[in-house]
DNA sequence: GAAGGCCCGCTTTTT
DNA sequence: GCGGGCCTTC
């Protein structure tokens, strides 16, 4: 890819020093290309550690890649999200929070709902009020709890004040009982990694002395993105020591609400808290004149395309169906790739420059389907934390490797039962009745595995899934997901100097094995929330119908839910740099079976003129 | 206690 | 229109 030189108004970004700075910087404006041209210079010039915070895995592995390798990058710099940095601390400090050994992530929602539903279960308190409940409100009562549990960890608000705001006074003591059943099977979840870090810091000011001179610099990109709690651990980690903050971010762009995000933080708590500059960045230097002029009608925006202009494309395109809409962008992307170049695209157009984008994974059914008719590549920008294996086998085997890894994992061990139907996992006699005998050699192999050997287990698990699974297409999913997993493992080798099982474990769960730079090839399929901080020569923006995009639940909710559907438009108009094309079906097959006339999505109403 | 069948309910976004 | 959960039946 070839340079553009630094603006003036970028250039005298990357020479800031000392002090602390909110960088607002829309869409396409290179911010990114700031952070990391500044986290490169400072970390030649300055003495201290620099810390850059990121939202997704995909993000920090870019600036990672950005940055390049030396030795001085490698030693001064952490890169990753606020979920990895905290984890990489726990994982030494977790004996200062209570835990006699290293907690393990149960990341999976369903596990998380298991938990309720075993702590309901286990007060009758609970269990009566549940069990009143109508069969139809189960659902959300614990979905509720859920909530409930997250927004007392993200909004660091005591389950008790929280309780009193809520229809639920009890879920103040079923957070307390999931709590207890977490820790007893030295689990945490997802909030907790960050939760127990800005505890840590919080409460134990020798500790957080320790981080406070380690770093001297901290950046945090798209920092319109904060909840309280990440910005609370932010302010507990500073102190009154860290002073050199920068953050970076577009409150057009807060997607993340619905994780507890406001752009408060950024524009009221940050300024004032740490005395920050404001800087606004709001050149356009990624996208053609007309996705701009698209962007701009929008949002009610003003921005200019500054370095050069390119006409590009911006089209809007009804189409009857869903498979009719697939068929279109399948039939534009072949015209395309046989144009092979055009005026507005530099270098030749392949697939790897086209992106498809949606509101929801749902949308891409019709689309995915035809790309694997026509052997077209395509790869999912998963978003997706951890694997979750689909067939018998490798559940199988995750289980096991989970229980051995974490003895005290009740939870997993009750599922494992579940699953085999029976009562002790390790009884090679029972094993062997089950119905599924092959969880004797799978139990075997999993105990025998060490950080070392697991490559070669893994093969033997190979041969022994290829021997004893006589369904074709159980045999290949089972394989495919095996090859998986060892990816993985050399993933996570690669990145880790000290190796272990259960750091191997935490880094699927936290993502951190998937991303691995931009070796995907082929077309991107990406929810728009995945693709956030990414761009594409060509984007096709498809399912924009009213009730999809925006979302039929923010719609009958409207305000700040609403306004943050319209903003996370706004990001998928601005992923492209050149060509832009949005399509919507105008007829829709619901997950209940029958079609449903749609109507255009209404932030495009507007924009329907050309 | 297991297996088969029926009925119900169901779409979001990430770490 | 499909899959998960629950109920029936053997």
């Amino acid at each position: 890819m070839t340079k553009i030189k630094l603006s003036k108004k970028q250039e005298s970004i990357v020479n800031l020093n000392q002090g602390a700075y909110l960088v607002l910087a829309s869409a396409g404006s290179g911010k990114t290309r700031v952070l990391t041209e500044r986290i490169k210079r400072l970390s030649d010039t300055i003495d201290g550690r620099i810390l850059a915070i990121t939202f997704t895995n995909k993000a920090a592995s870019e600036i990672r890649e950005r940055l390049g390798v030396s030795e001085k990058i490698n030693k001064n710099v952490f890169v990753g999200t606020f979920h990895s940095f905290c984890q990489s601390i726990l994982q030494i400090r977790f004996k200062l929070l209570g835990y006699k050994k290293m907690p393990h992530i149960f990341e999976d929602d369903s596990d998380r709902l298991e938990l309720i539903k075993q702590a309901i279960n286990s007060v009758p308190f609970f269990k009566a009020i549940y069990d009143d409940l109508e069969p139809k409100k189960k659902n959300q009562y614990t979905y509720n709890a859920l909530q409930f549990i997250s927004t007392v960890k993200r909004d660091i608000i005591s389950a008790e004040e929280l309780a009193e705001s809520s229809e639920n006074e009890e879920y103040q003591y079923l957070f307390e009982t999931y709590q207890d059943i977490l820790k007893s099977n030295n689990a945490i979840d997802f909030d907790d990694i960050i939760r127990l870090i800005y505890e840590l810091f919080a409460n134990n000011e020798a500790v957080a002395n320790l981080y406070r001179k380690s770093y001297s610099f901290i950046c945090i990109d798209e920092c319109q993105d904060l909840n309280k709690l990440q910005y609370f651990l932010l302010k507990a980690l500073s102190g009154k020591t860290i002073k050199n903050v920068m953050m970076v971010g577009d409150p057009n762009q807060h997607i993340y609400g619905f994780n507890g995000s406001a752009t408060t933080y950024m524009q009221e708590d940050f300024v004032k808290d740490f005395q920050a500059h404001k800087i606004i960045l709001d050149e356009n230097y990624r996208c053609s004149k007309s996705v701009i002029e698209a962007s701009n009608e929008l949002m009610n925006l003003d921005v200019e395309a500054v370095n050069y202009v390119i006409d590009g494309i911006f089209k809007i395109t009804p189409v009857e169906t869903e498979s009719k809409e697939a068929e279109f962008v399948l039939n534009k992307i072949k015209e395309l790739i046989n144009l092979k170049t055009h005026d507005d695209i530099e270098g030749e157009i392949d697939y790897d420059k086209i992106s498809i984008l949606a509101r929801n994974k749902f949308v891409f059914r019709n689309i995915e389907q035809l790309l694997k008719e026509e052997g077209i590549p395509y790869y999912f920008k998963s978003g997706n934390v951890g694997i979750k294996f689909s067939s018998t086998s490798m559940k199988i085997f995750d289980l096991y490797f989970r229980i051995k890894i974490n003895p005290l994992d009740r939870l997993h061990l009750n599922r494992l039962e579940s699953i085999l139907k029976i009562k002790d996992v390790y009884n090679s006699n029972e094993l062997q009745d089950s119905k599924y005998p092959i969880s004797l050699s799978i139990n075997r192999t999993v105990n025998d595995c060490n950080i070392d050997n697991l490559h070669l287990k893994i093969e033997e698990l190979k041969k022994l899934f290829n021997d004893s699974i006589d369904q074709d297409d159980e045999k290949k999913l089972t394989l495919d997901e095996l090859e998986e997993f060892s990816i993985q493992l050399i993933q996570y080798k690669k990145q880790n100097l000290r190796p272990s099982l259960e750091g191997f474990k935490s880094a699927i769960s936290l993502g951190l094995t998937n991303h691995t730079g931009s070796k995907e090839k082929g077309i991107c399929l990406s929810t728009v929330h995945t693709m956030k901080g990414q761009e594409s020569e060509i984007v096709f923006l498809i399912g924009m119908d009213d009730g999809t995009f925006p979302d039929f639940r923010a719609v009958s909710k409207g305000g700040e839910e609403l306004q943050q559907e319209k903003n996370n438009t706004y990001v998928a108009f601005t992923r492209a740099k050149r060509f832009l094309y949005v399509s919507y079906p105008k007829k829709r097959l619901m997950p209940w079976g029958d079609y449903k006339w749609r109507t255009i999505s209404r932030f495009l109403k507007p924009l329907m003129k050309n």
